[in-house]
DNA sequence: TGACATTTGCGAATAATTCGCATTTACATG
DNA sequence: CATGTAAATGCGAATTATTCGCAAATGTCA
């Protein structure tokens, strides 16, 4: 799963048009958190973007998450009793679920939570701006 | 809402139920919890059982917090960048929304979330041993 | 009433994340 | 394409939330 010419351009896009500069800090970190199928925490995403790139610290991972998020190009998935996790923002929406004998962490396909949210929100007068959802559960 | 002698002996025997003593500090955090409206952090809940009771301390707030937690007594809300926050657990399932303009933690009542998790989670062959959602969405 | 495992307070330790600051750098503008 | 400037970076120190170690206290059960 490389990230072509076609993606590359556009997260350089989605920077600039978010009022950001596209450095090879954040150009490293992004390729290495787009070709990962995990969902990393800052230190698994540092190790990983450091084999690549020696230029990038810690303090610029989180800053990167940080500036992502809000960029929304980015989810964070904060957990109950662990570093939070990153993915890159999904096209195709999911949530997610904690396998708490595992702790594998799945993906659940589909948008119904999401609708359902909206919805709920909508009628209390909001609109989301985010949800985070993490299900701890074990195998049945 | 004072709690009551009925609810009282409840705590006190669900304490027990799980093996766990009933010490005065764990009374004096579940009252004051019991009480209170909002969803306090631990600092918080720290401060006001100190009023009524200065034999706590800040590491058995935590410390109950978590036992009272495994009990499934409390409830835990992980926040996205505050300290987690407490609840005695509901007998009237709900979910939460976080204003992100005014901070303001608001409950969704109704358990349709909650049964939709469980719907989708039972279709990936798990059964959900705890959630936590928090919605961050702005007044329409 | 004792015996003993549990719980507690205290302060120190840890883990995750943020910050301060001097230096570097992306990039808009001429 | 040179360059001024705000934005971004690395480094290590600081902060924040939470956990831990241990000796003393105490709830509970026989």
């Amino acid at each position: 799963m490389v990230t072509d010419l076609e993606n590359d351009s556009d997260y350089r896009q989605m920077l600039r048009d978010a009022g950001l500069r596209v450095t090879p800090q954040r150009a490293s970190i992004i390729t290495i958190l787009s070709e990962t199928d995990d969902h990393p925490n800052v230190e698994e995403l540092y190790e990983k973007t450091r084999a690549l790139d020696d230029t990038v610290s810690v303090a610029t991972v989180y800053r990167t998450m940080s500036v992502l998020e809000n960029a929304g190009l980015v989810r964070k998935l904060v957990m109950d009793d662990a570093p939070a996790r990153y993915e890159m923002m999904p096209h195709t929406d999911h949530d997610h679920l904690v396998d708490i004998d595992s702790g594998d962490l799945i993906e659940i396909p589909g948008t119904e939570i999401a609708e359902l949210m909206s919805r709920v929100a909508a009628e209390l007068g909001y609109h989301i701006v985010s949800h985070h959802t993490v299900i701890r559960a074990r195998k049945t």
